[in-house]
DNA sequence: CGAGTTCTTGACAGTGATCAAGCGACGTGG
DNA sequence: CCACGTCGCTTGATCACTGTCAAGAACTCG
């Protein structure tokens, strides 16, 4: 890409912490000093709020390859939790080291610039579920999204063992665990999926995509 | 702040574009090309999504001081659409200025860092609005947000006209304008307000946080 | 002044929440 | 290796909140 050796070794700094984060450990939460962003490299996170009165919104679900950490930056502390759902392994990458190399370099500029509009877009996309969407409609995009990007890191692109409760689905679509649990089993009864707990088989992708969006897939 | 002239004259030309926007008129839609940020003025504006059904959602409503358009970042186009709700004003700040200089001046680019991680929070916090909460509740806690934010602007604390119809701010929240209007209604029977189509006069503020939040301001 | 839009209110219906019970899976310790 | 306890999942019955449909009132703007 056009660096200089010194170039990449110091662009390399910024990823040579690593962390280990054991399945049901916090990577950070909610008012903890911000220092740094982490770069998934393995594991699976859920973030969430909690309001004043302890009711939890789960605020998404981060894989390899993804980001967290983004809420920080504007307060220099957390305004979330993050939880390793299985074990992980992050690259902790300190923000001030972060911003000066970005100086430097513009592709890497652009490229955190792009991480923080992408984190608004996907979060504009979930006002749209929650805000519009039925159970059903939000549990197909959800299960969609999930595997698309699953898919996109060389899993399949038809199963899969989830690593979230219904409760931790249900949160963040805005619904009970019960109903969360009923559209599985209703997609289940109609051929859609085969489910039996937290593994999950799409029989009937096309299915998925007509309940998610009824008037583009007819 | 311990720049020199030659610098603020720099930083100044970020901001010298200038744009118009009459009432109902769009700043930018979906799929626009992305070239800039835009810097509120004066006015008042609305930005939202659409579903290929059609479906609209508000993602939010933007006022004097605040910026739009950080959405198109991701895919040089932008995802949304943002329209004017009274005429307005805004600073068009073409977004390679806004990288080269944040490279230049540091200050500036962590202005730019917070600015996109402020609307990340506050998306997380609309996410727990629509998750979480009943009707009563996600009108009491927007009512209370914009009153804070107009607050901020000089504007008085317990009286407004409304930008926006019912059925723009139940889209925000996640309701039907129907709803809407039984919820301002219900506050109003309750002594909480005081509504008349778009004239709101807050009677009771501690009340709308105790509906908001009722566990920590009992 | 009149047409069209926005808002309010009522009656009714439906989706999803709540409450409750039982089942199944998994892990730990005997 | 099995028994038991815990946690998560499923399913049923009922209820409440909010959506839907409808009509009329209030307001706005040309």
């Amino acid at each position: 890409m056009g660096f200089s050796p010194s170039d990449l070794k110091r662009l390399d700094s910024i990823v040579k912490t690593r962390r280990r984060v054991k399945q049901g450990e916090q990577l950070f939460s909610d008012s903890d000093p911000f220092t740094s962003l982490y770069a998934i490299r393995t594991g699976f996170f859920k973030t969430s709020i909690t309001a004043d009165d302890g009711r939890e919104q789960v605020i998404g679900f981060q894989m390899a390859g993804e980001i967290v950490g983004l809420d920080g930056i504007m307060n220099d502390a957390h305004t979330c939790n993050a939880v390793a759902l299985e074990d992980a392994d992050v690259c902790v990458m300190p923000f001030s080291n972060v911003e000066e190399l970005s100086r430097e370099f513009p592709v890497l500029q652009r490229h955190v610039h792009k991480i923080m509009s992408r984190e608004i877009v996907r979060e504009n996309e979930v006002m749209m579920l929650l805000g519009n969407m039925r159970a059903e409609e939000r549990l197909a995009a959800f299960l969609l999204n999930l595997f698309q990007r699953l898919h996109a890191r060389g899993f399949s692109q038809s199963e899969v063992v989830l690593r979230m409760t219904r409760e931790e689905i249900g949160s963040y679509l805005g619904m009970k665990l019960e109903t969360v649990s009923r559209t599985f089993s209703k997609f289940s009864d109609e051929g859609i999926i085969e489910v039996k707990q937290r593994y999950v088989h799409i029989l009937n992708p096309d299915a998925l995509k007509k309940i998610f969006n009824p008037r583009t897939c007819t």
